[in-house]
DNA sequence: TTTACTCCGATGGTTTTGGTCGGAGATTCT
DNA sequence: AGAATCTCCGACCAAAACCATCGGAGTAAA
């Protein structure tokens, strides 16, 4: 349950590969283009492009297209770029539920007109964006991974 | 992204439409049958049943085939079933990545074999699931939703 | 001019998912 | 006893999402 996309898988690699080009131990601040990520990863080709593509569009890497020295570099500071906009950038909104990104009104839920867990299951989203949002690309570069702990806490008792 | 299916959330309204019965307000243990559930949420009938029996195979649910006045119930106290359970009883496993539940070494993993993100991304694997854990089906009972906060700790500061 | 790259749109195949159907077994009511 | 009602289980189909591929246009360096 819960799986991310191949492409936020391949996203993900190939933001991580970048940011060790640019800012890991041996910094060598270089443009680096789709083959070499997808080589470096037996990634297709073809997708890791798209992949890149939309990561482009969304201002979290910047394309060089210099001909056949182009390619790609990372748009920001690795830190400043948090898992949860990438994944937001590959896969659209979080959103646990189909109600949960409605445009106007309720247009799906009216199915569910007698919806008794919505409310529980945006916070739990909320919860997970926040965790999503608290990583960030650099935190992918170092061996030992910073622990995360999830607390939870309820502040009214629960009725009996 | 990280959309649950369907079936999930039709297991989680069973679920919290069933702890109503048993255990809310105005308590009446009874047991309940798939028609009454699907007509209140406007589910199709065969799906809900399919789900039902899912969660029967797994004990969260109890079936009770008395003919008419046949039907199901819950398992446990609502307390006791937490969302991870449910979700896993019907999802599968938490997988964040194709990577995570490889039955013996890598098989998959071969193909990324210059994996680097694999062990973060276990970590928020793993807060999401204590997230999903410290959950229940009673908490879903409750009008106001427990807060719920996701601290992000980093015991070791990161290099650079 | 050629080359090598990004960019963008369109397309096909495969897997997952949502939803349906029919039959077997068990129990209650007539 | 027989009919009705329910759970249970497996198989089945259609729709959608996803993965992957291909072709063409634009751009800048060699």
């Amino acid at each position: 349950m819960l799986k991310f996309s191949k492409k936020a898988d391949y996203a993900l690699l190939a933001l991580q590969y970048m940011a060790t080009v640019q800012y890991g131990i041996e910094a060598n601040p270089r443009v680096v283009n789709t083959k070499e990520i997808a080589e470096e990863h037996n990634i297709p080709v073809e997708l890791l492009a798209k992949v890149l593509q939309t990561l482009a569009r969304h201002q979290l890497v910047e394309s060089h297209h210099n001909g056949p020295k182009g390619g790609y570099a990372l748009g920001r500071d690795p830190k400043d770029i948090t898992l949860a906009q990438v994944l937001e950038a590959i896969e659209g909104p979080l959103g646990l539920t189909d109600c949960c990104h409605e445009k106007n009104g309720q247009s799906q839920c009216e199915q569910l007109n007698h919806c008794n867990i919505r409310t529980p299951l945006l916070k739990i989203q909320e919860s997970i964006y926040q965790l999503l949002n608290s990583m960030s690309i650099e935190d992918l570069l170092v061996e030992e991974t910073p622990m995360i702990f999830v607390e939870s806490l309820k502040p009214q008792g629960v009725p009996s």
